[in-house]
DNA sequence: TCACCTCCTTACCAACGTTAAACTGGTTTA
DNA sequence: TAAACCAGTTTAACGTTGGTAAGGAGGTGA
């Protein structure tokens, strides 16, 4: 069973609160601050003026804090005001997740763990909720669903990754091999702007299939 | 510096050679078997028959066996020849990429770590050439490359946590807040096929724009 | 024969996640 | 008012992990 379906243990008695919640919350900046590797259920304890294993009352494994942990951050993804024109709502949407994961430095490397969170479900819901009234419907809807998803996730691990002087060294010591990532400059830092390429990726994805509400 | 720029030790004398190709081909068999937390460098260096402490004479450390062994499953993507028709190589390539990002089931969960290894960046120069013969160039060819590339790895990310059975459960449990989720069933099992999504998406992906050659 | 280099082992360490059991003090019951 | 109880925390400890330091063992070149 996910942390999710598990109920958290009532408030306690005496001095400052040991909760979840300031678990997790310590936990975010921890991670912010030295990275995944810098997140140990000590440190984190000690951040918390408690005994390590005092955590493990509120929660059952360190997974379980990494899992509220990625769900947490999400959270600050600031859910846009529904307007008429659902690519701008899609669009605001996913420049703010996006936003939070680049804030984020270490979220992206968690990805790949079940993200299942009410956060992560409520943006998705709401994602999906503009798709539909831009007229997407059933496989289309599905489609597009999974489209838009990815790219944003795949969007955040790239960028993540991909600004690294030593891709560039590399590609730049076996010229013949990557003939085209030379010429198109594809590693090179300055030559595009992450930002522009997004949004223009993203327009792209919005513009490109329209079944509409004529459909 | 990375892994990529370090050379490897030379070739040993006696007995069967331990190097560092057959470290990463047993890591990814343990990886396949155990899961990313099953590889430990104790269990690797007990099936290669060596102390764990010989391992470091070929590697410096585990991060560079996780760098290898994500790389090397990426050499499992054979290349297409390439044809006439660059969208059948970019879906040729992607769908490939894909699989065998589903067969290694922990290879998702290491992205996020720079992938910068040579067979990776093989197959990103590959795609990018296809992109190239459809006549993609500058700010389009990068957006391009940059949806593509995304999308094959944030599909690979998904899929791998999509279908748990907590997802629908817990959404199952609170309808009023994701009724679209819900409507559309987006988290059920059977409704849509994870390898129809993918080739829909992508199709969509690459019949978008066309700036083509008379660009 | 001797020094040298490559590759591997023995011995060890600090840090980690996690468990078991004991304690602490407020709350409820008799 | 005392006894029983229970939520929340600590002390102590365990097994495992990634990694280092030092010392062979054996082949190679002088």
């Amino acid at each position: 069973m996910t942390v999710w379906l598990r109920p958290e243990p009532e408030r306690p008695r005496r001095g400052v609160p040991l909760t979840r919640d300031r678990i997790v919350a310590t936990a975010v900046t921890l991670l912010d601050e030295q990275g995944a590797d810098g997140l140990t259920m000590r440190r984190l304890a000690e951040r918390l003026a408690v005994t390590s294993t005092a955590l493990y009352w509120h929660v059952t494994t360190k997974d379980d804090v990494l899992d509220l942990a990625l769900d947490h951050v999400f959270g600050e993804v600031s859910l846009p005001d529904t307007s008429n024109d659902w690519r701008a709502d899609v669009h605001a949407l996913t420049a703010r997740w996006r936003a939070v994961m680049l804030r984020h430095a270490w979220a992206p490397g968690l990805i790949g763990r079940p993200m299942l969170g009410p956060n992560v479900l409520a943006r998705t819901e709401f994602l999906q909720a503009a798709l539909v009234r831009g007229g997407f419907a059933d496989r289309a809807l599905a489609v597009l669903t999974r489209v838009v998803a990815n790219y944003v996730i795949g969007a955040a691990v790239t960028e993540a990754t991909a600004h690294r002087a030593d891709a560039q060294r590399q590609v730049a010591a076996d010229p013949e091999t990557y003939p085209t990532l030379i010429a198109s400059g594809h590693l090179d830092v300055g030559r595009w702007s992450d930002d522009d390429l997004f949004e223009r990726g993203l327009a792209a994805i919005l513009a490109a299939p329209q079944p509409g509400p004529e459909k």
